[in-house]
DNA sequence: AGTATGCCGTACCGTACGTTACGGTTCGGC
DNA sequence: GCCGAACCGTAACGTACGGTACGGCATACT
């Protein structure tokens, strides 16, 4: 039945599993896509021999971590009853400072990297699991608020993925370019309080519908 | 003398060299990181030995190669003499339509994975040279359009680089890390005009002077 | 007790690839 | 014509690493 993709992970392993998992990861950050599988047996004081039995092959261990840490970060969709701008405003901070946290992570710099390096040659498979578990993930937990929030007149638009995406370039800027380069940049968490705030502010500028600004939203295009 | 970085790279090259490096381009598009020493001899018609004697080892012919792309897209730095706002907004839409167009080429997403890929284990050389050449070029010619637009009056910031990243963030969005992930995002001519010109009008909604909001720009943060 | 299963540690194999070495060819200078 | 330098093509070397095989040990079941 091809089981489109393999998302959901992290089920039906071993407690044993998970702890040779967790030593992948932790020497995938470390090491990158150089890893070994002597050195991840090494590290996860198991055999060469169980690696393989369990997961494969290189790729099949590579996959299984990622999914493993996939599943560890997932969160429990968001049960919001009642919404008003200061809640929004809240909301959208969270949201923010939540992915400014994710996106400079060690981990979360090291599991890109790997998919990227990975996404030119092989099948897209990392990147597309990255990918599901990242930006698609904060997709569908945003966007029910969004479009919450616009049935209480909070906010305004026509294409929730217009707007979420517009909210996703003002968090990100660039910083998770710079940091999967290699830049030195760092984020405290004070740092990161204020750009989620700034970039909360300026998009409930762009999409707040509480006057009667509207520009570079629902303006068409002049001609062509 | 240390050097710091040999960013010019590309002068004092012999044509045939720059074929070389040319056709080492061509096979890291097509193979990414995992191109061969052995393979670009052949596809240079060149011998081994002469790659090795020209560019010292395989770091330093990927190196070469990056630093070679990088000195062909070096642009003339615009002279702008009067700007008023349709000049402004032409200018802004021009940028970010160059740049939707950089980050979505084939080219700039091979480099972009290898140097991404090395600048975990290794020093961060390619990533430092791909940075400096792709989003630091950027802001080094944006930001005097900035500060002469805030000069004449059409823009209102306080740090220039703020508005900067915030104009990065509104036109690269989650385009770039899609497509290094390998998602299958396809951007037509049509649709990067079309983002080109939503991201300038979010941009000038944000930091445009002309009338009286300034919401997510100057206000500071409550108390802390 | 005896046996089977699962796993650890390690030695081993095959291959891919970076790097070096070498013979042959072209070309500019005398 | 002769020489040396540069370079091409290819063979050879060494190593790193993915993948496999095997012996030993511990636990569970009969």
């Amino acid at each position: 039945m091809q089981a489109s993709l393999e998302i959901d992970g992290g089920e039906e392993l071993t407690e044993r599993q998970k702890d040779v998992l967790n030593a992948a990861l932790r020497l995938l950050v470390e090491e990158g896509d150089r890893l070994t599988m002597t050195a991840v047996a090494r590290r996860a004081s198991c055999s060469k021999e169980t690696l393989y039995k369990w997961f494969g092959d290189r790729d099949g261990l590579l996959t299984a971590t990622v999914q493993w840490q996939a599943s560890k970060v997932r969160v429990a969709p968001i049960d919001r009853a009642r919404i008003d701008l200061p809640s929004l405003t809240a909301s959208l901070e969270g949201f923010a400072s939540d992915w400014l946290s994710v996106i400079s992570s060690e981990t979360s710099i090291a599991l890109n990297r790997v998919a990227i390096a990975r996404a030119g040659s092989d099948g897209h498979g990392l990147g597309a699991i990255v990918l599901e578990n990242g930006r698609m993930a904060l997709a569908r937990r945003l966007k029910p608020v969004l479009e919450a929030a616009r049935d209480k007149g909070l906010l305004a638009f026509d294409d929730a993925e217009t707007a979420f995406r517009s909210f996703f370039g003002l968090v990100a800027r660039d910083v998770q370019i710079r940091l999967l380069l290699g830049d030195g940049l760092k984020l405290t968490e004070a740092q990161i309080g204020r750009d989620a705030a700034l970039a909360t502010r300026q998009f409930l500028a762009l999409y707040g519908a509480n006057d009667n600004r509207d520009e570079g939203r629902r303006r068409k295009p002049p001609s062509s």
